[in-house]
DNA sequence: ATTACTTTTAGTACCAAGTCATAAAAGTTT
DNA sequence: AAACTTTTATGACTTGGTACTAAAAGTAAT
């Protein structure tokens, strides 16, 4: 295989660490059949930085997201207004946590923890557990965005269970809606 | 503060590294206040290795467990089994972080994150988003549990929405059902 | 107190995977 | 052939270690 031009090189090496980080210079080398100091004259071209730095830096990226996934596990959305059994708003902050980590868009399961949550707590039992819900997503939600959930208790269908409607909104836009129906083990008096 | 004894050091030398594991042998010395050695010596009673294999190890783990384009943050429950465009299975064991803390019933977001997030992991894009979804909690889940989600590519709708149906076992019993409509950024085609 | 044992510290040689700087060789263009 | 770019070589130095040997300090047993 005849040794590829410079710019060639360069191109298929900056592919080839992105795809496999975990490789040394001396592999690289004999890779593309030159020797160690022009896969490091290439590095510095390209500002690719060394083994070690670009594996810590996978690393770091990880240990962010498991430390997080840990720590936001119960907090879901921060409660400013509940009257038991008739309405209740939480705003919760989208972050760097809540979003896909390529694209900056909210992931879904986050609404609705925000929204099924203030269901949960908007109703005056002890316990309370979703039977049933319909949702939509309504527009994507960005990082940085706040969104305010509102929780409205409606009423109690034959079953027993009761309905709460949630609507999330960002800055008066609606993103999300959820109609969730609520078991509770005492009954709702009115 | 007194020196403490080597037993009671190496508790925390394990707890210290555990929780920061980017943190040299040196950096190690000044806290515990003893030399470098003794920290060696420490980490190989324990057989704790050293800093750039634990680097190593936590990036590594982050760099196996990709599941195409999405990152393994992105899922909640562990997937298991993946077709992609056809079917998905993936496993989440309820612990305490998923109940009420009073009750040992699970949480119904987490139900739905496992569900939901499987839904986007089982289609074939770079980017799915959940658009509406329609789901039941058919009993509950308790502490300790193992629940199985199972997801299934169906159709797609005439707005080009691929329908995802999720249901979710403990133990062949069904615990939850949701069906997820989904937009793709490339067209499914078969 | 002396011996025995554990724990800690020190020191040396070595390694991997680099950086940084200098210089020479090889290849290409004009 | 001169001028320029690209590649290779070489040596000194760095970090964060391993492996081994040896001595010093601390603690317990006789």
């Amino acid at each position: 295989m005849m040794r590829k031009t410079k710019a060639e090189r360069q191109r298929l090496l900056k592919e080839t660490i992105e795809y496999t980080p975990f490789i040394t210079d001396e592999e690289l080398a004999k890779i593309f059949e030159v020797s160690i100091q022009t896969i490091r004259l290439d590095r510095m071209e390209l500002k690719i930085p060394e083994l070690r730095e670009r594996i810590k830096s996978v690393a770091k990226l990880q240990w962010n997201e498991q430390v997080r996934s840990l720590a936001v596990e119960d907090i879901v959305g921060e409660v400013v207004d509940l009257e038991l059994d008739k309405k209740a708003i939480s705003i919760m902050d989208i972050g760097r946590e809540h979003v896909f980590s390529q694209k900056n868009i909210a992931r879904g399961h986050h609404l609705f923890a925000q929204a099924n949550s203030l269901a949960v707590a908007v109703i005056n039992d002890e316990l309370a557990l979703t039977a049933k819900s319909n949702i939509r997503f309504i527009r994507q939600v960005k990082q940085g965005e706040r969104v305010v959930a509102k929780a409205i208790v409606k009423k109690q269908t034959d079953r027993g269970l009761t309905i709460v409607q949630v609507d999330s909104f960002v800055n008066n836009e609606q993103v999300f809606t959820g109609e969730f129906h609520m078991y509770r083990s005492r009954e709702l008096r009115d």
